[in-house]
DNA sequence: ATAAATTTTTAGACTAACCTAAAAAATATA
DNA sequence: TATATTTTTTAGGTTAGTCTAAAAATTTAT
């Protein structure tokens, strides 16, 4: 149905559709895709023929219905692998990326299906994104940045906003884990550090750290 | 390092290599792949150039040990995964060459490790065909066809030289599995029909099914 | 409101992987 | 051995997906 490269330009589209109201420019999907902006004019109007996207010259596209659940359909294989590499096959949560980024290509509605099941039917990725359900349909749960969280407030770690390997990394190395209660001990005002406990341990880290962290409200 | 279809293009050239002699003409690789002679010939010039085989004008191709090498490493992670979703994720044995078709060119030497061990080490696939070692090397065990069995011999039946689907399911509907002991209580001369028993079962099979069952003498 | 800067599209070109039709080489046949 | 048949290669063309450079549209700044 679509090709390896229309379907990352739409998982492209479906994430940046996420964090903005209007049309997606095609230097933001270019800038995304690691592509030139002319490559993605080219893609966007095959993409608009086929339905899943609307075009309009110089407005930046937005999916279709039918490009919605065709893109979170991508993003469901990505994350039911990342789950697999790292519950079945022991991957650390900062080597899954790029293995999904294949892997969510593969055709095959059965072997997803039995992927999901096979994980006992997940509803999170390694990083504590969501998985979208078989119509493509997400369940979004309030969570806020560590950032906004005040003084003697806690919450549970649910995810991260930035997934690079070097600051998932850094969070082994800090001892921080998803699923685990944060408390704020403490908020220095001059450079929004904070000091936390978090399994016994206390630590300070950075405001860009808490920037990056998502925490379910207690 | 290789596309997808110059994967493709060695995996062919590797199989058909294991049953001939001489080099590979671009007519059965065509043939194989289900392409046009002239394509071939483009790609035979360019896996030339890539060094992963020998090619002369006229004369056909060899793989190198460089591309017997990656060629069995394709062949390896397709049997692995075809393991992977008969044993995990049931699918039964005639479901699983497509989308091992499509799994063999996901490029990650450590998930194909991991999911070695994940397996436990299997030696054979689904359809009882070796599985390459790290290094490329097969370990062929000496089977025979079960058409050449005389009356009263019997063994394991070990693996199918036919793989369609089609033949899959017959000897599924028949009862006939991998793994289960064979004995030849009657050949007839006429049409070389036998009469086998397998677990308690009797049954009549063609030449047609004897010649593409393997059986590992008992 | 005009001009300048930025963004986006168009035009033209490239490569990989195919194709068809024609030419050339190898093989089979008389 | 000469001729006919088959196999293989070459020549030229197509499509997907990319690129650079130039043109056009939009946005920002004066
Ligand atoms: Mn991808
Ligand atoms: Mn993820
Ligand atoms: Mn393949
Ligand atoms: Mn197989």
């Amino acid at each position: 149905m679509f090709t390896h490269s229309e379907e990352n330009y739409l998982k492209t589209i479906y994430h940046l559709e996420l964090d903005s109201e209007k049309g997606i420019s095609t230097n933001a999907i270019a800038k995304q895709l690691e592509t030139k902006a002319s490559s993605v004019t080219d893609m966007v109007k095959k993409l608009s023929e086929k339905e899943v996207v609307i075009y309009k010259k110089y407005k930046g596209v937005t999916l279709t219905a039918f490009g919605k659940k065709t893109a979170a359909n991508i993003v469901r294989k990505h994350r039911l692998w990342e789950v697999f590499l790292v519950e079945k096959l022991n991957f650390s949560w900062d080597e899954v990326h790029e293995v999904a980024e294949q892997l969510e290509h593969i055709k095959s509605p059965k072997l997803i299906n039995q992927l999901d099941a096979f994980l006992s039917f997940p509803t999170h990725d390694p990083h504590g994104d969501p998985i979208p359900d078989k119509n493509g349909n997400l369940k979004t749960i309030e969570k806020s940045l560590l950032s906004t969280l005040q003084k003697n407030e806690c919450g549970i770690c649910v995810g991260v906003d930035d997934s690079s390997s070097e600051f998932l990394q850094f969070l082994d190395k800090k001892g921080i884990i998803l699923g685990e209660k944060i408390t704020v001990l403490e908020k220095e005002e001059f450079d929004d550090s904070l000091q936390i406990s978090i399994q016994d341990k206390k630590l300070s880290i950075s405001n860009k750290i808490a920037n990056n962290l998502y925490i379910k409200k207690a």
